[in-house]
DNA sequence: CTGTTAGCGCTTTCAA
DNA sequence: TTGAAAGCGCTAACAG
């Protein structure tokens, strides 16, 4: 088994062109002083062995950190994550930053083995979209003047900066829209209990109806996992209440994706209002209560570069504004 | 402005320890030859003082790769490739590999930069989606050793690994479908003509008709650009023709969703047959012909890891298999 | 403008 | 089992 000969390394360049290692550095790095002549000798020996710098060295030598961002993520699956890395790339990209991605999947204990071998890199910046539920183990980093910008949800037991949506405004304006329809009896469809923004939704809900001088009733909500058969039966569980609801939302797209799928007809018959919107949204006619992911991807990103300039500035909560969409479904009027 | 303090370096946990750097490293590198006692220390000292393993020196010190895979990608907000990113994740996780991902955005010169700092990145392998025309400029890597596998699309004058869909079977399938229906005047709207994807689907339409002994009618085939106007124009066209068509295919998901939302009642009067499955298409009833993109990342991310393994062995070409999963629109009779 | 020297933080010989 | 010394590839500091 033959075995490939070494890659090149900037001695080797240097020496074809006839400089010294450090000259060869300056002229690869575009330095202003070098000679236009030396400068061409030096890329084209470059370009002879095929040279390319080793950035493991290049950013030891010059402080230990990279240009890479970490970015820490529940999944790659669902497109509403994927969405939010897609906006903070586009970001990191012009001020020459790259991403590393790593999944949770849903394991907490995940999230401190690759925030961890993240750090190792020595990236510059840590984005987590967080499933822990404690995360003073970044207090050493924090103090290190790393940025940590937490997505979606806040830092709990940690003081860093956040982006995350207007949980509570935005349903809000889902139980308004409702109201202005006639609707006082308002069924919530809400996502698993430990989740911080289920949490946030449901106040944003009660605050909602409290608004609207609507009793709170304990019987029109119900919790469900993502599945197609929980998210059915807890729906014809909600209508079959005694004094039924003439209205249902539900807290996030995957449960309201999951409704479609399984129930179609049953939105057909009350009103509706989703949270977070979904393809295909306007085509079915659903009114949802959203935003753009892209946006919070944004909002994360130019946040890390600003925190990246002034490390030591104050930890900002940032939230991102949700509007309503009307399509049809959340403007079928009471009775 | 206060400074805060550095990073603890290995030499500073071995001198809390008592011991020598190297000593310390190897009893945090879980080195079989050390003391119980040694390692304890070692490890206390290291977590009094936060250390945080450098590993852009490790890896420089350690032959000068890392544990990182690039991964360029056309854009994450597409969840096509953002699944195919998962499923390449989920296994390259199991390996202890993290990935780095960098998107293209439809622009070939982006990919050589992207590739060029993946590569300075010393990444051990590396997977596109390409974009360009001439992977030439890969040939001194791919000498090197450097796995470079090609995902959804083959290399242009490269020899390389790669991974694509079974895209000439599958349209053959779409056809047969249709054909089996009764179908013989059957419509084609294709992607852009220079995508190696679109081609192929092209040939396979071909191949499938001439299977079943229709004739090619040039007429019934038109290309657009990804723009809701655009496909329901050329739809409208094509169902304006002499003698027009009584099936359609679409030959990919974008454009299957951009008809549906231009346009849904067309397809309710025709028979339509998908390539690319998608979001909420059972509740819609569409039928496809499709394969999981998650399936393409593993197969990608498997074939790396052979790669890494065997350097020399021979490039493979793998091809993943589609099937035609019915849900009305393409059972729907000629006439 | 260019060369020399040193060293980033770590691990890996080699020797004890 | 541990330590001393060397060096991965590069660039910054300092001369010249």
């Amino acid at each position: 088994m033959k075995q490939s000969k070494p890659r090149a390394r900037i001695q080797d360049v240097a020496a074809l062109a006839g400089v010294s290692p450090a000259t060869a550095s300056r002229a690869l790095a575009d330095h202003p002083k070098v000679t236009p002549k030396t400068k061409q000798k030096v890329v084209e020996a470059a370009r002879t062995l095929r040279f390319r710098r080793n950035s493991l060295a290049r950013d030891l030598r010059s402080g230990g950190v990279t240009t890479a961002v970490g970015y820490v993520i529940e999944d790659l699956v669902n497109p509403w994550f994927s969405q939010v890395a897609a906006g903070a790339e586009r970001v990191f990209r012009k001020a020459e930053l790259e991403l590393i991605v790593a999944t949770t999947e849903g394991d907490p204990k995940r999230e401190q083995l690759v925030v961890k071998t993240m750090l190792e890199r020595r990236v510059q910046a840590l984005l987590l979209i967080p499933l822990s539920e404690d995360h003073s183990y970044l207090e050493g980093e924090r103090q290190l003047g790393t940025p940590l910008i937490f997505v979606d949800r806040p830092p709990v037991n940690l003081i860093a900066d956040s982006i995350t949506i207007d949980n509570r405004g935005g349903m809000r304006l889902a139980v308004e829209h409702l109201a202005k329809h006639g609707h006082k009896r308002i069924g919530l469809l809400a996502g698993p209990e430990p989740l911080w923004t289920t949490g946030e939704r449901l106040e944003g809900y009660k605050s909602g109806l409290s608004t609207h001088g609507i009793e709170f009733d304990k019987s029109l909500v119900r919790n469900v996992q993502y599945l197609e058969s929980e998210v059915n039966s807890a729906a014809l569980e909600l209508l079959n209440v005694s004094n039924p609801p003439t209205a249902l939302i539900a807290t996030n797209n995957r449960i309201t994706v999951l409704l479609l799928k399984s129930n179609k007809e049953l939105l057909d018959k009350i009103a509706f209002v989703g949270f977070d919107d979904f393809e295909l949204s306007e085509l079915l006619g659903i009114t949802v209560v959203t935003h753009d992911p892209l946006d919070i991807g944004r909002e994360a990103a130019l946040l890390t570069l600003e925190r990246i300039e002034n490390p030591l500035d104050t930890p900002q909560r940032r939230e991102i504004g949700t509007t309503v969409i009307a399509r049809g479904s959340g403007e079928r009027r009471a009775r």
